[in-house]
DNA sequence: CTATAACTCTCAA
DNA sequence: CTAACGTTGAGAGTTATAG
């Protein structure tokens, strides 16, 4: 039997936060979505304090405000490098390790189980706290679900001790009383939607969904419900993933900081967009058959008139030059543009992605990719040295003021901007 | 009628 | 004073279309 383990890390965000600024020790934080929009991480005080997961800033921001709580633009850069921080001391701990998302990893720890899972378990969170100086939890399972499903005990203190807790150590009785305590909708795959609906079939635990019929869950719902039912059930079916598959379509959108109007605003912030995808694409050593480009106004402004529309822009020939892809980007949007209308946010989504090396030339204009490659080889060199749109195009602006989003309160780049240094070093 | 493409829905962090 | 609500990606299932 293979042993899973999933270590998940506390209140990310809001955790990196206050590894660097002591003033936030003991003090309720949020950190906002891009936009300063919604809460997406809280610290234990806010949790603690009612703040839900989700919920629009503005519309707590008074009384969040009066109960001390200090609100935080979300500063991926900070997040990814501590991420990759505890990603590096994770590996000492298997050689097998799928990093799943930026505050989540399973570990395949099949060979260590003879150090004893709760030890171990113990082992990882001492080393990440003591190394990185973060506090996750260790979930142990016979399956990734399982795996997910004792993070969720470790973190809720429902089963385990200090952090850790091994659910292959438990079976029988005492596994039905922790799995029958559980919603239904804290398993992994089962979401709003499907909750919703496997209530209302009386299944409102983890142990009825467990125990259901696994036929009749692949008929009412899907395979994929129906594996983590066999999952729930010890059966592995879901395997580490340890390298990640290249991407099959790549997507950059932003909300923009205040509703524009006018084609060339627009223009700027698509040309923008297809600038970062184009680099992701060449990131990943892919090229792209496709580009679709969106835009839309605000739903949550209900008064307003509504427009929503993408288009689908094939390419004559597959590129992962910038230029041909903001240009059909841009081409893209004005056949979609409408004027009159208040525009929230755009996107564009590279798509029908393949590797370079499948590059299928145009009959009539061979030879060209050479210097487009050489000129994206330098233009991404000069923006890795001297900052992202050093070296653009010029359909896009050297500043976005009519469309930028709000980033009110952004912490500095402690760990990845010399300007963000001296502030930890001054202390 | 079948195979594929295109689109929709759901979920996750 | 008012208005102000994230992003990115995967995969399954369904519907439309082409041949």
């Amino acid at each position: 039997m293979s042993v899973f383990a999933l270590v998940d890390a506390n209140n990310f965000y809001a955790s990196c936060e206050k590894l660097f600024d002591p003033k936030l020790a003991g003090v309720p934080v949020v950190v906002l979505s891009n936009n300063d929009g919604c809460v997406v991480a809280r610290s234990a005080e806010s949790k603690a304090l009612g703040v839900k997961m989700g919920v629009p800033w503005f519309k707590i921001k008074m009384e969040a405000e009066r109960a001390g709580i200090v609100a935080l633009s979300s500063n991926y850069a900070l997040y990814a490098d501590i991420s990759d921080r505890i990603t590096e001391v994770l590996r000492g701990f298997s050689p097998d390790v799928e990093v799943y998302s930026i505050d989540e990893s399973f570990l395949d720890v099949t060979g260590f189980r003879h150090l004893g899972l709760e030890a171990y378990g113990q082992a990882i969170r001492g080393r990440v706290a003591e190394w990185v100086g973060m506090a996750v939890c260790v979930g142990f399972g016979p399956s990734k679900t399982l795996a997910k499903l004792a993070n969720h005990c470790a973190k809720k203190g429902l089963a385990g001790r200090d952090g850790v807790c091994d659910l292959t150590a438990l079976e029988g009785p005492a596994m039905d009383a922790l799995l029958g305590g559980i919603p239904v909708g804290e398993v992994w795959g089962v979401g709003r939607r499907i909750s919703a609906g496997l209530e209302a079939i009386g299944i409102n635990n983890v142990l009825d969904l467990r125990d259901a019929d696994a036929e009749t869950i692949r008929s009412r719902y899907s395979v994929v419900l129906e594996r983590t039912v066999r999952e729930l059930r010890g059966v592995s079916c879901l395997a580490l993933e340890e390298l990640a598959a290249d991407k099959r379509q790549i997507m950059v959108s932003r909300s923009f900081g205040r509703k524009v109007q006018d084609l060339a605003a627009l223009a700027d912030a698509v040309a923008t967009h297809a600038t970062r995808a184009a680099e992701k694409l060449r990131g990943q050593g892919s090229i792209a058959g496709a580009v679709v480009v969106e835009i839309r106004t605000s739903p949550f402004s209900e008064r307003e008139p509504q427009y929503q529309r993408s288009i689908n822009v094939p390419l004559p020939e597959a590129s992962a030059d910038t230029r041909t892809l903001v240009r059909w980007a841009i081409r893209g949007l004005k056949s979609i543009y409408r004027p009159g209308y208040a525009y929230a946010k755009a996107g564009v989504m590279l798509s029908e992605l393949r590797p370079r090396t499948a590059a299928q030339g145009d009959l009539f204009s061979a030879g060209g990719s050479f210097r487009s490659e050489a000129l994206m080889a330098t233009m991404d060199a000069v923006n890795s040295r001297w900052g992202r749109g050093s070296l653009r195009t010029a359909a896009v602006r050297s500043d976005h003021l009519e469309w930028e989003m709000a980033r009110g309160s952004l912490s500095p780049g402690y760990t990845t901007d010399w300007e963000g240094l001296p502030v930890v070093l001054a202390r």
